[in-house]
DNA sequence: ATTACTAAAACTCGAGTAA
DNA sequence: TTTACTCGAGTTTTAGTAA
């Protein structure tokens, strides 16, 4: 389907020809186009030859609804959408650096976390985190990571007490790999918090207030379906 | 934006072109649309100007980037579709005739959900419900419709015991209006209960196994935005 | 290799108009 | 009213090719 045509049968299923029908004459589509009634007429015909548009048979003309494989049509297109904005594979971020309470680094000093960290994201993560303040829309796309597989950090017991789950994802952070890590008992707060092999504080020379970009991978060719 | 400029944007999207940049030569990108090395490097050029994308500036050339303004007319666009295919005013289901278990027609026995009928529909409904079937991909629509607002039905006390609130939704089965009755404290089921002013098996000659469709209004121009 | 210009071919559009 | 035809004008596309 070529895109004046795309764009026509979109702009029937928005006036509600599915499941239709709906009054639509082609003066009105060519209005709602900006193309004349001839172009619209030339539209409807083209959607009708390939059976995504069907019109009213027996009744008044200028009712027309969408049919099933026209409705197809549009779904994969719908598809292509939600690939750009909903499961994209990359996650950018910004967050501004903020001072932590030192918890964690407390928990980064376990081994039994560190221990997972090493195993499953390749490197020996300093014993502190980079926490970053997510604002305004932005949240939206923590929900997302929140809503996200990713890997799987199993909790576990430690001088009689329980360490929580998680789960964590491949990052970077201007140009250093670092990981995010989101616990599974979510304190919903607008609080990212970072883990590198490095200090990024003192390699990125940042201070609090800094704005920074950080890319998420949420998702990876090869991915492991299952690591838990 | 023009319909093909919006192809290309779209492409470049789904090539990795947010946040990119990704590398995308004239000649791939016309691979992709179908279109010639010409015709591709016409469309980047028309996107530039229009500010929708960036190519890689210091770099090697081939690097593109679709900018903050190209996603927002994406996103437009994205709008659009989850409004044919999540907001819709009007669901569409196919369900399968179903032997109920009695309960409905004991519910809608009660004066105390009779009343509320009468009053918020716009008729006396029959004392009995058609239980629909719903199967694979509609049960997505069923979400939909457990999500939606609706007419709300309120829980009343009778007889020593509570009966629960509901919501209801008019709708069309085969021509004849009829409802939708989502209860409240929702049993997840596969199972849409339908109440109608008339017999529905014997006006329509339903039998059990029988598929029908069922229209069922979401939303509508001036729906009362609270009935609770 | 790449991008993008020119010129001709191929389309698409809208005015006029028939049915 | 409406739809949809023809035809000239304008636009877009492609091939060839320069940079």
């Amino acid at each position: 389907m070529k895109p004046p045509q795309l764009e026509a049968l979109k702009r029937i299923a928005l006036e509600g020809g599915s499941p239709g029908p709906v009054a639509l004459t082609s003066k009105e589509l060519g209005t709602l186009l900006g193309v004349s009634q001839q172009a619209a007429s030339q539209r409807l015909l083209e959607l009708l030859e390939q059976g995504l548009i069907a019109r009213d048979p027996g009744g008044r003309q200028g009712r027309v609804r969408i049919t099933a494989k026209g409705m197809e049509a549009l779904r994969r297109e719908f598809a292509d959408y939600q690939r750009i904005f909903v499961d994209a594979g990359t996650v950018v971020m910004h967050g501004t650096v903020t001072a932590g309470l030192g918890e964690g680094a407390f928990y980064m000093q376990q081994e039994g976390y560190r221990e997972q960290f090493r195993g499953k994201l390749g490197f020996d993560p300093f014993a502190g985190t980079l926490n970053l303040r997510i604002e305004g829309a932005e949240l939206t796309r923590l929900e997302l990571l929140r809503a996200s597989e990713g890997i799987a950090i199993r909790e576990f017991k430690a001088g009689g007490r329980t360490f929580g789950g998680a789960k964590c994802f491949p990052a970077t952070l201007q140009k250093v790999a670092c990981a995010v890590i989101v616990p599974l008992r979510t304190h919903h707060t607008d609080i990212l918090e970072v883990i590198a092999p490095v200090v990024l504080r003192d390699r990125l020379g940042l201070k609090d207030g800094n704005t920074v970009e950080l890319v998420i991978e949420r998702a990876w060719p090869g991915m492991p379906a299952a690591s838990l």
